[in-house]
DNA sequence: CGGAGATCTGGTATCGATTGCAGTCATCGT
DNA sequence: ACGATGACTGCAATCGATACCAGATCTCCG
């Protein structure tokens, strides 16, 4: 590769006036530089540049898991918004793990600009380097328990699930299954506590044999389910508090020969590309995705230029009831029931948080 | 940050020694530059050493979309290694679209050491600059016309498309519908090939109206499964060349209320996680995904440490034809059918290639 | 015509590491 | 005791760009 002292020999000018060339400003000989530069075919180097620099023109990017189809959304809505802003994305998996997450991100030190990081875990200090070496950070989709000081995008999990609950109690159930996610993770805690405070509220409460811990992982999900159904005490309905969860209970709902939903109604927390095809289709509560990719990057980009200029921005987003037809009236099979309308379109609900 | 200038006259040493100590060898005041490097938690700046070194520790991913849960699987599967490997990586999408790519890759040349591509077009030169670059590239998934001395990791297309064929002949059908990839890409012509290949062999010809072009995306299986339901005369069965045109046609199927498999069979190629669960379930012709990524990064790595050493490996992973529920036998809906045979295990079939 | 001011220039230090080279010191054999 | 060998050491150059600074050139106006 051509470096920028070529350039300047051939056109009979000091490396100087071709970095300043480069960085746009006025030079008397710019036509024959820029003449030089396509000769050669140049283009700096980014990692010198880097070096005097002090910026990466990087971003870390650090999800539990990619293959997750919400975090590969997310992963395309903050790379078509670094594409635009020329960043580069380091992409890094922590499978839900909080000390690869912490290894990752002490690597990620000196070679990024900024962090857009969805926490394994709620209370971790793994943040604590990076934050030392003046790093931004933003938040994605879960909050750090030290981190309100952080930019974040989130959605309103409580409301979500509280919508999933209310759901399901408008159909009359009271014996309630739940596949929680972790409890010490964002999504897990906040679907957790806004589903039961939700059944609380309608003098419901939840047993706690009924409440089933996972690892927002697929298994996990296909092992509650399978533990649920197995309590002596049938439920009548189930809220999986995220997509993989969901696929997994549905899969031991299935191979159970267990129907949805005249048996069981199923509600889950994050939409699926083929929730619609499903036999029923299924009901979830969904919410933004891409663009929780996109917004945490804009968040990011600020954050950057701004070198840490203003407060703390916290987004919340809505999250929608997408009503479906694996949510049944209990007890009157042929009564009305949402498998049962005939919706053309299919019925949404949006919950506005404060 | 602490620079290794910092470490060495806390301890007293050069900056030279510290350097040495750093990369393993015997130095006298070891004892004391390690103590110094851990009080100061020193840790190496990257870019300074991929200035000196030209050693980036970092390679490229290059798909067309990671939000198609197959290129989110190659990503988690091209992640796991290069992560073990200490091997940072850049996730790029190109939107199936070769004008971003060539851009994207310029922009990686110097700053990776390798790249993993799923090239948007089987012609292209937007590997040139790269490879005169001396950078490393490894095909995954998807040929390079002028390709054949870069490594790649492919599936067996033409023949999972042959057993989608043989598995619709089988049973009956004579008039099938395809919708295509683009066939200036691998994937789209090889299926494309293979689909049509085994009919003409069985002595069916394709009417090129039954054939609907697609880009892999989901919409245009939508509209492509609209287009082919229009037709005059009916097609029995429907071929679909990737998951996402699968999806989408299979919407299309249910919004017109065309039963599947009663009134049409479906295989599409890719399995999706939700495949066993659909109403029916999907026959698909399934494959590899994490390890795709997984033996693309190995190729790459051994590529970027022998430097070009040795000829082109070509990988090519065999399809496995996973018998579920959406084909059906033809004109005997009450006859001997994939969709009856009451499988506790799902049928699969492998097939071997050369 | 001369000098203030604006505009442009190249030399050189710098970012933080690695590395070739020459030099210091201890050890060893004879 | 002396030179040869080996084990370490630090100086200084280097990677490729940027930025400060002083000097050179040009412009313009009194």
């Amino acid at each position: 590769m051509a470096t920028i002292w070529d350039v300047a020999r051939r056109a009979g000018v000091s490396s100087t006036t071709v970095s300043r060339h480069l960085a746009g400003q006025r030079v008397r000989e710019a036509a024959a530089v820029q003449a030089s530069i396509e000769a050669l075919d140049f283009r700096a180097n980014e990692v010198a540049r880097s070096l005097k620099s002090g910026v990466t023109r990087t971003i870390g990017l650090v999800v539990p898991d990619v293959s997750n189809p919400f975090f590969a959304a997310v992963a395309k809505g903050v790379e078509s918004v670094s594409r635009q802003l020329e960043l580069n994305v380091f992409l890094s998996n922590t499978d839900e793990n909080d000390e690869r997450e912490r290894a990752v991100l002490r690597g990620l030190i000196g070679r990024v600009d900024g962090v857009i990081l969805a926490p394994a875990r709620e209370k971790s200090d793994n943040t604590a380097e990076l934050r030392r070496a003046g790093v931004p950070i933003v938040l994605l989709d879960r909050r750090l328990e030290d981190g309100e000081d952080l930019d974040c995008v989130l959605v309103d999990s409580a409301g979500g699930a509280a919508q999933a609950a209310e759901h399901l109690l408008g159909l009359g159930h009271q014996r309630f299954g739940l596949i929680s996610g972790p409890l010490d993770t964002t999504p897990g805690r906040e679907r957790y506590e806004g589903f039961t405070a939700a059944l609380e509220a309608a003098g419901v409460h939840l047993d706690p044999a009924l409440m089933q811990m996972g690892d927002f992982k697929e298994d996990s999900g296909y092992q509650a389910a399978l533990r649920l159904l197995g309590l002596p005490f049938a439920v009548t309905a189930i809220f999986a508090a995220n997509n993989l969860m969901s696929i997994g209970a549905l899969q031991a709902l299935h191979h159970l020969g267990v129907r949805v939903p005249e048996e069981v109604s199923f509600i889950g927390f994050d939409d699926l590309e083929l929730a619609e095809l499903l036999s029923p289709p299924l009901t979830v509560i969904s919410r933004p995705t891409i663009e929780q990719g996109v917004l945490a990057m804009r968040l990011l980009r600020n954050r950057i230029e701004g070198k840490g200029r203003g407060r703390a921005q916290h987004i919340v987003l809505d999250t929608r009831l997408t009503v479906r037809g694996s949510c049944q009236r209990l007890h009157t099979s042929d009564d009305v029931s949402d498998v049962t309308t005939p919706a053309p379109q299919e019925a949404v609900m949006t919950r506005n948080n404060t």
